[in-house]
DNA sequence: TGCGCTCCTGACCAAGGAGGTCAGGAAAGT
DNA sequence: ACTTTCCTGACCTCCTTGGTCAGGAGCGCA
């Protein structure tokens, strides 16, 4: 249940492609910017291409920009784009286990969790990142004092 | 953001715990209930024991049995013991990363991912979990019929 | 006291992922 | 042609995952 560098960094980099207007951005701009690795970042990069996230274009005056506008482009597509599918459990989708004897609700728990990170991921986009207007159930949630204090 | 299969038989074992009345249940007759290898499983139960989740007994008439009552346990708890914090970014607590530039608001979103996850988790018990009664808000997640594809 | 039962613990292991680095190739611009 | 920048695969170290194995330690009972 934990983030891993490599999808922190690829949102933060699509936030940079989010934020910059008009024209290619350089590998090294948004390294630099975010201070990530260059060549770990040019791997996900890779990735997000692949994904159909991001463009590219090589040489002098080369760059990556996004692929769709910045409000079309929500959190939890980069993420899948670098972790593959969120909350699988045993490396299986949810809902293709069976559950038997006392544990048979756990897939619907499971099911929940799924949802309700979707509710967060799926409804934040680059657009609403950058410019910090989340969508009002997120920052619902992170409105919370709860929320911010660890346990 | 996956469920590893420790953590899930850990919920499933400390469900057939919540279900058992009275009286130490073997390490044998939970691996066999739920069909988890009988030597992990021991292992994961000496994590919940060190925990505080379970107790133990040795010998003949040994067993398991839940440190507390089942409608006081939640999924969380046994999550958390097995698998450390919920939620975490990069190995460290989402409050305690320093976000820049145009990604600065990613914490924000960060924290709203636990949040939520925290809705789900610290909300059901064992106890609910084995009579599947699930907490308003966690049914209602997992009604949706879009929670159930996958994507 | 001894014996069997069950938990307790550490060591080990193979495979894969995390988080990178390195070296070179391939397109684009000038 | 030459530089710039992306593209790609190989490689690296360390840690985690999902186990197994072997033995020890405490408990109940005869």
């Amino acid at each position: 249940m934990r983030v891993s560098a490599k999808a922190d960094y690829a949102v933060r980099a699509a936030a940079e492609l989010a934020a910059a207007e008009e024209g290619p951005v350089k590998g090294e701009k948004l390294a630099d910017a975010q201070d990530i690795p260059l060549q770990f970042l040019e791997h996900i990069l890779l990735e997000l291409k692949h994904a159909g996230i991001v463009r590219a274009r090589r040489g002098a005056k080369g760059g990556y920009w996004l692929a769709r506008p910045a409000d079309e482009v929500t959190i939890a597509d980069v993420v899948r784009a670098v972790e593959g599918p969120i909350a699988h459990v045993q490396s299986a989708p949810p809902e293709s286990i069976e559950y038997r004897g006392n544990a048979e609700h756990l897939q619907e728990v499971w099911i929940a969790v799924r949802a309700s990170l979707r509710t967060v991921l799926e409804h934040v986009t680059l657009a609403d990142l950058v410019n910090g207007q989340l969508p009002s159930e997120v920052s619902a949630l992170a409105a919370q004092p709860d929320a911010w204090v660890a346990r």
